[in-house]
DNA sequence: GAGGTTGGTCTCGAAAAGAGACTGATAAGG
DNA sequence: CCTTATCAGTCTCTTTTCGAGACCAACCTC
């Protein structure tokens, strides 16, 4: 199977994966949400090739996640902004910080704090029900085909 | 950089995706949360090269995401099983769903449902902060650096 | 006009993907 | 018995993609 069957499958996760299934991707979403916004940027702090920043800028634009902006005409430059459909990349992006949080860090401690501005407080992302609102963990969902 | 670099960066987005940043990994992930145990039914259902299928799950069951136990001794057969750090994955996949439901789908909308078992409903997974419950969004959080 | 900044493209070797044949132990069917 | 099928891989070979580093073009500052 290509990347181009990928987009095409009948299921969600394999079309998502299709935008963001990359290392690197992930790591400049990353970056977007951090605030970074120019090609140089990218690239000093990921240190990988510039053909590969270049193609992955391309791909999330091609794909309607971020903007190719100019910001001055002479000479010509551009930032990269999330969309709104960029935006909504970040509860992806904070359930894979909460898992490498409580996962892959060490003795130290997560790398990082985020903290909800509505409250003040220090928190971990959870999953919950848009209905019930309780938490919502694997062995509480029940999988249907729409065949509509 | 490579592939080890990325697991040793004090980010949690690098060692997640350092596990879980690779196309079929994901969709390896999603089969295991439908129920997919066997060698030959993931290599089925992703119809790609059984070589890809051996290192990925060869991978996941190094990072502790998944187990490799016998369930028949003569001939050894084994099954892929997820651990408690496996199934923690989840929270991550359905926000992959989300995403991919909501802007990834066709006017037929999304190929499945989910449905909450407590509550009975069908249900898209939210975001909430740990402290107030409230929902999060990207412009919600402030991010700190951990220099302890 | 030397050197720096910005946003790329080009080239080429290395790594990974992918197709498909092969293995080896066992079981089931005729 | 002999054939075929199941299951979990491995091995080989070709094609594709990655990735590093050089190069380029337009402008700016000193």
């Amino acid at each position: 199977m290509k990347w181009d069957d990928l987009a095409a499958q009948p299921c969600s996760v394999a079309r998502t994966a299709a935008v963001i299934g990359d290392r690197w991707t992930l790591l400049i979403l990353r970056d977007c949400f951090l605030g970074v916004k120019r090609f140089a940027d990218f690239q000093a702090r990921l240190g990988i090739a510039r053909s590969i920043v270049t193609a992955r800028l391309n791909l999330l634009v091609e794909e309607g996640v971020l903007t190719r902006q100019p910001y001055q005409a002479l000479p010509a430059r551009y930032e990269y902004r999330l969309t709104d459909k960029g935006m909504d990349l970040h509860a992806i992006v904070l359930a894979i910080v909460a898992w490498g949080d409580r996962w892959q860090s060490g003795p130290e401690g997560p790398p990082h704090w985020r903290r909800h501005k509505a409250c003040g407080c220090d928190f971990t992302p959870m999953t919950v029900c848009s209905v019930c609102s309780e938490v919502v963990t694997a062995r509480d969902v029940e999988i249907r085909e729409n065949l509509g």
